[in-house]
DNA sequence: TGCGTAATACTCGTCTGCGAGTACTCGTAG
DNA sequence: CTACGAGTACTCGCAGACGAGTATTACGCA
């Protein structure tokens, strides 16, 4: 019993937002989106509620009243219970000081690369590169109009994630040079295996590691 | 009808194994975990057999024969179709094509560490820089040795890890040099909310954003 | 003033993920 | 020759995630 009461993301929003005032779960949502959040995490509705009610029957939020505001079917509002914002303290310290278990899917595909032959891998990088040049672009841009409406400190995750790009896109770049220009070894062999389903002599050496 | 019939990257695991000859379950998990991949997506026991019947049920993968040997339970060996074949190639090209849609956890963190305070903050970013240092050099360690081994497009992914794995440290050291030399700007605003709950004056400007 | 459309605030049911258990077998130390 | 622990090869069942639907209200506009 290691694991967090409640595991999902989306559960760390809806703390982060009702640590500052009770609300209902639609509204945490509404502040959520408006603030930018689902962009990091996208808001699945569906799993909204479940949230919420696991965080209730783990005491970190509590049920404060039931407004009946005109006719709409009726809006319970949550607040943060003190052990709430234990767990929202103990769940941001968990994410800042350690690193992800779970690898990028694209380590994934990386390591299967192998399947899509040389000219595919070449075109499918190259579009890799497109949509991460593009994607730190418009970072940078929302960062430099954020800017001077808040501190740094406000934004600091957008520029890890502008880093993070950068830090991506140079290694696709040097990567696809490689493949380009020659220098990577066993082109050829691997464009005669993809076309013909030939092996190179010297596989079976590894093959069975 | 846009995602993927099976979206567990389990699924793709199996594929990229029995694509080379049929196989049971417990026989994919075995080899995969034998081949080191089971370091990339962790493999849940639970959750291959579920992911195989899918695949069969999608037709991308399907029995072959049920063998009793000996008295244990009969184990189903599965073996690819040729729509399984243009599934697993599809898969990888999305995982090569395009950029991973949720952004690592830790993003999510930073976005919040304000709750934590400047002294725990920074304690914390410390402890995840030796993580990311010491997977680092495990990951160098490991690469060194297995070089000699296979060719070096088998071992890709890691390099990428490397890469990826230095640029966050990277950025982790030069946040906290700002941090703790003081380059970073608020933090005595910072360190006085945190103790005392005040806001600086000029917080209500940003705080409707 | 009536109507279509957007926004509000959920509910429901399905499908998936996966931990924990189970049952059987084989090698081996006593 | 037998008891036992370590593999082998799954099965089960619950809890969680989420898409899609629903019902109500607010609002623009002709």
């Amino acid at each position: 019993m290691k694991r967090r009461k409640v595991g999902n993301l989306l559960g760390l929003a809806v703390l982060s937002v009702v640590v500052e005032r009770p609300m209902h779960p639609y509204e945490m949502a509404a502040v959520l989106k408006e603030r930018g959040k689902d962009a990091d995490l996208p808001i699945k509705w569906g799993s909204l509620y479940t949230v919420v009610a696991n965080l209730e029957k783990h005491g970190f939020v509590e049920a404060v009243e039931s407004v009946k505001d005109g006719g709409r079917p009726e809006r319970t509002v949550y607040r943060i219970t003190p052990a709430g914002r234990v767990e929202f303290e103990d769940w941001v310290r968990e994410l800042v000081g350690t690193v992800d278990p779970e690898p990028p899917r694209f380590r994934s595909g990386l390591s299967m690369i192998g399947v899509l032959g040389p000219d595919q891998a070449i075109s499918r990088l190259r579009e890799r590169l497109e949509q991460l040049d593009e994607r730190a672009g418009k970072q940078r841009a929302a960062l430099d109009q954020l800017r001077p409406l808040m501190p740094r400190m406000f934004l600091i995750e957008v520029e890890y994630d502008i880093a993070m790009t950068e830090a991506e896109a140079r290694w696709v770049r040097g990567f696809l040079d490689e493949l380009t220009s020659g220098a990577m070894p066993g082109m050829t062999a691997w464009r005669r295996w993809y076309e013909t389903g030939e092996l190179p002599d010297d596989f079976g050496e590894f093959v069975e590691k």
